[in-house]
DNA sequence: TAAATATACTTAACAGTGTTAAGTTTTCAA
DNA sequence: TTGAAAACTTAACACTGTTAAGTATATTTA
């Protein structure tokens, strides 16, 4: 049993180092660049190698979307000390910005691309982390909605407006597309503001 | 010079040509599907002939992208009509996430790709009726603020929250990332509801 | 220990992609 | 009618994801 533990996690361990180095590529290059020859070639094995360990591209990438998610969790872990849920939402926004601007590449891979929703669907599994992310976001509204901060609402509704407006500003700001509203070297500044606005505009009087 | 006039509009024919059946390709096959090749044996010509009429594929897509604008604008003809400045944001809203749901092949392309916005930027050339559609929301909240139906702020600021809210709606909506929110069934009528929220909200108390 | 089997990996190939260089056919002016 | 210019095609290059078939390398069995 020890010996098929071993070759077991032996698997795992290339499993593993194949996701590495796909990573790697993605932030070198950009995630249009990555084709299983290159990840093959870094991990030194024949292209068709990969496939006794993944069973598509598509398997590969959402694997690395599954770290991107872990990473932006991670940013929010001092999230817990801020009390007040305004502030808290205000907070995991500007963090969202932020990881959206800082890992373009991944937040394609987990937001933008149909890639790995697509394996996510036909493997039947849950989306791990995102639900997880997506979780925290409606808690922090009911929770300022109990505490009177908010208007009352549906709480799908809210956080789905919320979500859509800091996703809007990303994945417009990564496609270039804000640069056709106000100069390029102010849209962060202004995603920025917008975010402000919505909160400052969303909180009870 | 009646002969060289004659020569210029059979290649523009041809052009169109290219442009619409690529466009047909669009909407039956989806973005992904769509090849050089494809196209070619739509239109009856070898592949390398395309090169002749356009300078690469980004540039075909380019211009159906153009063609998607001015679908979209005349959707807002009838905008005209509203007086209310808020009343007319919503419609056009709603016009907006309509547009999307019923176009998404037509919408990745205008939002969500980068090629286009690559072959604009070395084509040098404007964003036409791009900036057009947000040069019209821009006016909107101007409108809405002199009137005193918003709380005063940029106008940038009000402008790009409003348009990247709703462009969060519709390209999460699209790349099936609304689903882990909402059941999949609730998905559209949750969208609209969120953006009532949201002009509920920024409406002057 | 030797043969048989299972595991790990590679080579070769298919069908597709965008794009370019070179060659052919057609059109038109001198 | 000849010669040049325009329109178009064929062949090829360098890629892409993926599969079938073949080859080594371990591991198990006789």
């Amino acid at each position: 049993m020890s010996i098929v533990a071993r070759k077991e996690k032996q698997k795992q361990e290339i499993r593993s180092l194949i996701l590495e180095e796909s990573m790697k590529l993605f932030v070198e290059e950009g995630f249009s660049k990555v084709s299983v020859r290159k990840i093959a070639e870094r991990v030194q094995y024949s292209p068709t190698t990969l496939y006794l360990y993944f069973k598509d591209k598509n398997e590969i990438l959402f694997y690395c979307c599954e770290s991107g998610f872990k990473k932006m969790l991670e940013q929010n872990i001092a999230l817990g000390l801020i009390s007040d849920p305004i502030e808290r939402l205000h907070q995991m926004g500007i963090n969202y910005l932020n990881f959206g601007l800082e890992n373009p590449e991944y937040y394609d891979l987990m937001f933008i691309q149909e890639a790995p929703m697509a394996t996510l669907i036909d493997m039947g599994a849950g989306w791990s982390s995102g639900d997880q992310a997506l979780e925290a976001l409606k808690i922090i509204v009911q929770d300022a909605m109990d505490k009177g901060l908010l208007v009352p609402a549906k709480v799908e509704t809210v956080a789905m407006a919320v979500w859509s407006m800091v996703h809007g500003l990303v994945s417009l700001a990564i496609r270039q597309r804000l640069d056709k509203l106000v100069a390029p070297e102010e849209v962060e500044n202004t995603m920025h503001e917008s975010l402000d606005w919505l909160l400052k505009t969303m909180k009870k009087a």
